[in-house]
DNA sequence: GCCAACGTTGGC
DNA sequence: GCCAACGTTGGC
């Protein structure tokens, strides 16, 4: 399958680019997604290499904050059966789970963050899934040209 | 803190 | 299956 792009939301306070870059082998479980829509792309859209833009949402400057690559497609989200965790979902069973993650690592941290406000002013982005009216969806599709519009304008590492 | 836009829940 | 109530997201 051809590498696809996609875009994953975190709030900085709770989890940052910088976060996933200092964690062990600069690589999280993308965890404590709860919602179908998203969920159905991390257990059978995801795919090992895939692109996935890192974004960073409630906070003062909303926007694509750097670059990360999926290393491990979807496979159930070990939160949801620990009844400690905040995710903790008791109505998942283990031999038949709901809720799922990738595993992502850290590529780099763009030079210049792709605000949300310039992302609205550029041309070619005009029609991204993000933009849409009302989307919360925190993991969500970006195409080829998305991404090569929203790379090229974040820069090389800082 | 406000509020629009959804998604989820649960009574019926 | 409908739909009102409620909760959450996330920009501003």
């Amino acid at each position: 399958m051809a590498k696809r792009y996609w875009l994953f939301k975190s709030e900085p306070s709770v989890y940052s680019i910088d976060d996933l870059r200092d964690d062990k082998d600069s690589t999280t479980h993308w965890d404590g997604v709860r919602n179908y829509t998203a969920r159905n792309l991390l257990r059978d859209e995801i795919q090992k290499g895939d692109g996935v833009l890192f974004y960073h949402s409630s906070c003062a400057e909303p926007g694509a904050v750097g670059v990360a690559t999926v290393t491990r497609a979807g496979y159930p989200d070990p939160t949801q059966f620990d009844p400690k965790a905040k995710y903790h979902d008791p109505k998942s069973k283990p031999d038949n789970p709901r809720w799922f993650v990738v595993d992502v690592t850290f590529d780099k941290a763009f030079k210049n963050p792709v605000t949300l406000k310039a992302m609205r002013e550029t041309p070619g982005l005009e029609d991204m899934a993000l933009l849409r009216r009302g989307n919360r969806l925190s993991v969500q599709p970006v195409t080829p040209a998305e991404w090569k519009i929203i790379t090229k304008q974040g820069g090389r590492a800082r």
